[in-house]
DNA sequence: ATGAAAGCGCTAACAT
DNA sequence: ATGTTAGCGCTTTCAT
């Protein structure tokens, strides 16, 4: 049988208020006193139960808000699902959550959404942060007030959150890299069609890719845009790059655009001169991984990562306790058109 | 506020306990009133709250028994650290649980190993099922005894268990046949080791692989041995079978021995004549992905079949429901020496 | 500063 | 067959 509070109170002489009060640092308690509970809770190897804490703490439960740049960006669907699928389970618990969504990356957006949650009051916060000063500055004041926060998908620097629960961007480049080098043999003219060079993030998946590639001497980047996660934007740029270039044989799609970029190679017949390689299982991905035109696609568990935010969230708040890793990395798998998710779990 | 069964008892104008032994057919209650009693809950959304209902039977908590074929493979190793992830993580709700490990596919060891937990009293049971007439019987006489049993890794035909938790292996050996015939460009002479015909999920893993393999002509299955998952078995046959096919260019692991397999290869100084396929992440396999030896390896969430195995059965033996799905498919994941497990979620 | 007691939602033992 | 009550481990309010 696990020590309770019950345990520790009739070892110390004291009510099982009093060591509440101690060991929750809920102040009211006599220093030496507090100081005798807390050596004798450690000694008795005393394990808060989280599921009788949850039940008293009822009837004011945990509120968590979230904010998501998921609005057109069909990768946010499994990241919503994961997010729910938590909050579900976590729902005996007694926690209560609130999603908003917003478009692309527009900073005011995400401040006023912030500001949003703010008033209603919240105890936690699962955001993307947009890496600008004025997110920074807004996630650090709300940090001061007592609100916990995990980033999800996205990193930002500066700002003292719990988590990141994303993957690892150069890292996913360089797996790219890798499955582009081997199934191309080492020998191709590669066109690189990524989001903006100013998000750092979409930035590290070519630069990862790029140091794998350098040890592929035959493999050659042939041209280069940016489509600014923006599906029309891609489709006009990759209809652009494929008919300027004709020796070009193999595309990599570092993020939003897919979708345009894969209609423009159908609507120029042009499939059967490509390789294409993407990020994620989104819907024109697994269309292309069926057709044979997309060779493979690095996943990054989106499904993992919404789930993993809330609940890591919960627990931190829960236990009052930092996660045991800050950075909470998502696996990166590479996907053909035989393991790409039907319905295993950790996608539904 | 959800509703509550104390909701329901007003509702229905009884006591609490008479709600709580109709919801859960306790007997001992008018039918008629059982009857409005459920029709009642089902109107007012009654999800009975599990973290209560933990606490509340926490005196005679919910014994789990485990029985893996780990012993001698590091598979399991993965298997076991999730199989304790989720022990740790349901420990609030009070279960306890023990783990049995045997050796191989001996069906005596495995009907020894339930007896001995049998003996102690279990609820619930994970295992790795040998698939044998006796095992089977076995399993089934439990399951009429009330006893939920989950399979993990490997599944059997005919047994009333609640779920099965692992991979698709014929899916399992589609992904390696889509690897295999990529980065080959689709020229190869291939040599297969796998651990026995007679052991069905393996003997799917070369299926499916041979099935891909078929849409590339150039691809020749030139050897192919049975190492019975014997490191020493697949040292020598490697050996041999390398030896005796000059034109050998790349290998495919089904399963075991691929530590033993691998060694050979370095004995022989042949690392450069070949590009090795594997299956799962174990350290042999880690160690020549780096080297370059080994081209790609398939994963199957090891741990997470641990981790989810034990969750389901926890769960399915609270609710007392199925459940939703019967067949657990992990996802199967290509890594490579990139995306290889470091540090990520669902590994540690 | 500390103790006592009620209560979170549910189960189980005991009454009726 | 049904009601009542104590209790699971913890928090919180109200006394002292």
């Amino acid at each position: 049988m696990p020590t309770t509070i019950k345990d520790i109170a009739k070892a110390a002489n004291v009510s099982r208020g009093t060591v509440d009060r101690a060991l929750n640092d809920r102040g009211g308690v006599n220093p030496d006193v507090a100081a005798r509970i807390k050596t004798l809770a450690a000694e008795m190897g005393y394990k808060p139960n989280t599921i009788a804490k949850a039940l008293a703490t009822r009837s004011n439960p945990i509120r968590i808000g979230v904010i998501l740049n998921s609005l057109g960006n069909p990768f946010f669907d499994k990241v919503i699902e994961g997010i729910n699928s938590a909050y579900d389970s976590l729902s005996d618990f007694g926690i209560i959550m609130e999603i908003r969504k917003m478009r692309g990356y527009d900073q005011e957006q995400q401040l006023y959404e912030l500001e949003q949650l703010l008033k209603r009051g919240i105890d936690g916060l699962v955001i993307t942060p947009i890496a600008t000063k004025k997110v920074r500055d807004a996630l650090n004041d709300m940090v001061k007030t007592g609100i916990q926060i995990v980033c999800c998908n996205l990193d930002i620097d500066d700002v003292a959150y719990q988590a990141y629960v994303g993957c690892d961007y150069f890292c996913s480049g360089q797996t790219a890299g890798g499955i582009i080098g081997m199934t191309t043999h080492g020998e191709s003219n590669l066109g690189i069609i990524t989001s903006s060079h100013a998000l750092y993030f979409h930035e590290m998946r070519v630069k990862g890719c790029e140091s794998v590639l350098s040890q592929f001497p035959n493999v050659h980047i042939t041209d280069y845009i940016e489509a600014g996660d923006d599906e029309e934007l891609s489709y006009n740029g990759v209809k652009t790059m494929l008919l300027e270039n004709n020796n070009i044989d193999s595309l990599y799609f570092v993020t939003g655009g897919t979708t345009g970029g894969l209609r423009a190679i159908h609507d120029l017949h042009m499939e059967d001169r490509l390789r294409v390689f993407t990020f994620d299982q989104i819907p024109a991905v697994i269309d292309d991984l069926q057709s044979g035109l997309v060779i493979a696609t690095i996943d990054q568990q989106p499904f993992t990562q919404g789930a993993t935010s809330v609940r890591t969230l919960f627990e931190s708040i829960m236990s009052k306790q930092m996660p045991t890793r800050k950075k909470i990395f998502t696996e990166l798998n590479i996907k053909n058109r035989y393991n790409i998710n039907t319905d295993s779990i950790n996608t539904k």
